[in-house]
DNA sequence: ACTTTCTTTCATTATATTTTGAAAATTCAG
DNA sequence: CTGAATTTTCAAAATATAATGAAAGAAAGT
């Protein structure tokens, strides 16, 4: 396979990949071409290479700018704005999990907290704390998510490897 | 907050949770009604208490038996199937981090396997050696996220949340 | 202030996903 | 084997999500 080729299987399949992360085909693909791109990039160039509109370019770039994993770069000069994406890998991945964990975790443990507001005396005593203890189970993993992705965004990437290398001992 | 109001909005919530988690609305509200009903229900029950079709209900609870969170129970004397869930927290967890893991990290690690394999001696050096020492980091970091599933997957609660401490010490 | 260049918005269109429901298939009893 | 009960399938309809492109908005030079 050749260089060129491999880049262009490499922004189809992460292209596929985001679709399973909740995130867009197109954000994934733009993104993709940014991470195999050595100089910054313009939309147009984003329109051209991945055969997109303008309005759908400039939606994901700057969907990708709110997720911190491309930034706007300015070429002295010139008024057209240039997009670069970061390149280290962990920094990528922390920041894709901090989204998602916004999206996933968050959401769930406000929800179930409040659920467990119950105020109903005349209920059956079982059926009652087979919901509140289930509920508090959700919780508590949720909680065990939530440290894991604390301890990863907050680490650099050697620490959190050493950790894990301990977890596993 | 009255009980049977707190369960209706569980099953609601977790149909929208589910949906940021590659799994169906409809699926995830049967599922959650199943973890909220101690005794098995049957097809018709899902259809009436949510208001789906029967196509539908059949369906999404083939798929919940597919993905080992929901089981068949025969009553005896009886024809119709009914279901109930799996209520150990713990298992579901472990039981959905498994599914998507199947979705979402082993067809990525296969793609970029599949990418290293680049045979092309008139690229630039550097070019090459950035692509591929990408490749290496995602893989890396795929590596490692399966390491934790892994053992997520095959430790039991207790176990695992030792070494979660131990990491985090 | 005018013009040009570039960016952003958003109503419309297109695509992808989910749901429906009736028909076909299966299962079991007599 | 026949018929009733139940489950499964799947083409068509409905819904949800994403993309388009033209128009409006901003920014900068003259």
């Amino acid at each position: 396979m050749k260089l060129e080729q491999a880049k262009q299987e490499f922004i189809d399949a992460w292209g596929t990949f985001g679709s399973h992360w909740g995130i867009n085909r197109t954000m994934a693909q733009i993104h993709a071409l940014l991470l195999v791109s050595d100089e910054p990039i313009s939309t147009d160039e984003v329109m051209e290479k991945l055969g997109v509109s303008r309005g759908n370019a400039n939606m994901n770039l700057r969907a990708l700018i709110d997720w911190n994993l491309i930034e706007r770069k300015l070429k002295k000069g010139e008024r057209m704005e240039y997009f670069s994406a970061e390149k280290d890998i962990w920094k990528v991945a922390v920041r894709i999990i901090r989204e998602r964990r916004k999206k996933e975790i968050d959401p769930m443990r406000q929800t179930i907290k409040s659920l467990m507001d119950i105020d109903d005396k005349n209920e059956k005593k079982d059926e009652y704390k087979q919901f509140i203890n289930m509920l508090k189970d959700i919780d508590e993993f949720a909680n065990a998510a939530d440290k894991i992705t604390d301890k990863l965004v907050l680490s650099d990437k050697g620490w959190f490897f050493i950790s894990l290398m301990k977890m596993m001992s």
